[in-house]
RNA sequence: GUGGGUGUAGCUCAGCUGGUAGAGCGCCAGGUUGUGAUCCUGGAUGUCGCGGGUUCGAGUCCCGUCACUCACCCCA
């Protein structure tokens, strides 16, 4: 297959009949926002480079080598959205929302690129659910947003996966911290590599995946037994109302996030049925970010949930994900005059709310009933000329294949009434 | 960017030590000129990923290449 019949490196297309599990997750993962305050925003799916590079972090590998970067017409250097809070962050400080009341509580949804290698779970074109509350440092709101992440990924029934929760300190106890850690790490026998991305972050040495480097970091200094008395009060604060809230979580001293501007809360759902690619929503508290791309100095958190993944994550626990819509009354017509009838009465029954479907195409009756079964339709009108001559049409009830003639002036009704 | 695995029908796959392609499902049609799902019968669709090599002969062996996939890394 040539490369103009299929779709990019690390891209998929939806289709239907699955797309529709994909609408229905993306509802879930958002309902419960629409109960808690939230206010939906949508910003370009590509920005001004600069808002990632100095949002997301120069050091981090999402910036220095996952992003579609590309000059415009124009001669400006854009960058299709790595991930949505630099971005809305941006809008923020653009339209100055920080002058009205906060926090200003915020979720949108839609497409992300990284350049990446393509995994199962992990895509160079996915979608996310991303939720922000900004202008306030308050504990409960950090738990708000665990909570409302949480609510979501338990209503479309998932229960196989762990909340892992941190605080990455601040800036007054980490920069302490890293250097303990850096000296730590500076006796280890480590290759290149891990050298090398120590130099840039050395936290993230700590989540290495390889046995013979994490037998080395048994006795590593963590964050949560450093931080200061202010970060330490605030990682209580949003533990006590987490419980009140009656959200369970594991204590995951080493987490850590690839973005360099999470500070103190930092969480990450990781799902035990998918492969490496297992975390299904994460996020944290970001207190530099506003300013670091120009703003005020106010703080915020917030948090992304993965679409695709939670429906591999659905997937994997045996869920099926329910799905709304679908034809509810399906018309079979046989003759020129019950074609137009047809078309006639699907057009009033959608006019009232009804969903209705007919057989387009010269087909047979047997094929036109075949169309009716697998539109899904509960019930099915059969009309013929026949039928019209009598001032009738059939309704066939397709689970128990009972048919009975209707006349045709209390037809749409009593389909409506039906359904 | 680095490794491993796999490329045969729309889908899932079979095809032994080389002898010019198969199954199931799906799709279409007929059995039933006015009835789906069940049953029976029939039918269509393949440059066996692509290019080269070895051979009388390659889906099968060799080389290259591309794609997909899993993992490292990173993250949703």
């Amino acid at each position: 297959m040539s490369d103009i019949q299929r779709a990019p490196k690390g891209t998929f297309d939806r289709l239907p009949p699955d797309s529709a599990a994909y609408l229905a997750a993306r509802d879930a993962l958002v309902a419960p926002l629409l109960t808690a305050g939230y206010g939906y925003v949508e910003t370009p799916v590509f920005e001004e480079t600069a808002v990632f590079s100095r949002g997301v972090g120069e050091s981090t590998d999402v910036v220095s080598k996952e992003m579609y970067t590309f000059a415009d017409r124009g001669g400006r250097s854009l960058t299709l959205r790595p991930e949505f809070t630099a971005g809305v962050m941006r809008a923020f400080i653009e339209h100055r929302l920080y002058a009205g009341a906060l926090p200003a509580k915020l979720w949108t949804v839609g497409s992300a690129f990284r350049y990446e290698r393509p995994q199962a779970g992990r895509y160079r074109h996915f979608t996310q659910v991303s939720v922000e509350a900004l202008g306030v440092d308050d504990p409960a709101l950090d738990a708000e947003l665990v909570a409302l992440a949480d609510a979501g990924f338990r209503g479309l029934g998932l229960t196989d996966y762990d909340l892992q929760l941190t605080s990455l300190g601040d800036a007054t106890c980490r920069p302490q911290y890293r250097d303990l850690l850096v000296a730590f790490l500076a006796g280890l026998d480590l290759d290149e590599d891990t050298r090398q991305r120590a130099a840039i972050n050395p936290l993230r040495v700590l989540d290495d995946k390889r046995p013979e480097v994490q037998a080395q970091l048994a006795d590593a200094p963590l964050m949560v037994d450093h931080l200061s008395d202010t970060t330490k009060a605030h990682y209580d604060a949003v533990r006590q109302h987490l419980s009140d809230l009656g959200v369970t979580w594991v204590e995951a001293p080493r987490l850590v996030r690839g973005l360099d501007y999470y500070t103190k809360t930092t969480f990450e759902f990781v799902h035990r049925g998918l492969g490496a690619q297992a975390s299904i929503g994460g996020g944290g508290r970001y207190d530099g970010l506003s300013a670091a791309l120009g703003g005020p100095d106010l703080s915020g958190i917030g948090y992304a949930v993965g679409v695709d993944r939670t429906i591999l994550a659905a997937q994997a626990e045996g869920l099926d994900i329910p799905v709304t819509g679908g034809t509810e009354v399906f018309v079979v017509h046989l003759g020129e005059e019950a074609k137009r009838f047809a078309v006639r009465l699907v057009g009033q029954l959608r006019a009232a709310g009804v969903a209705a479907d007919t057989v387009y195409g010269g087909r047979g009756l047997k094929g036109a009933m075949k169309a009716a079964d697998r539109s899904g339709a509960a019930r099915v009108v059969v009309v013929g000329d026949r039928d019209l001559a009598e001032g009738v049409a059939q309704v066939k009830t397709m689970a128990t294949g009972e048919q009975v003639a209707v006349p045709l002036g209390e037809l749409a009704e009593s389909l409506r009434a039906s359904v």
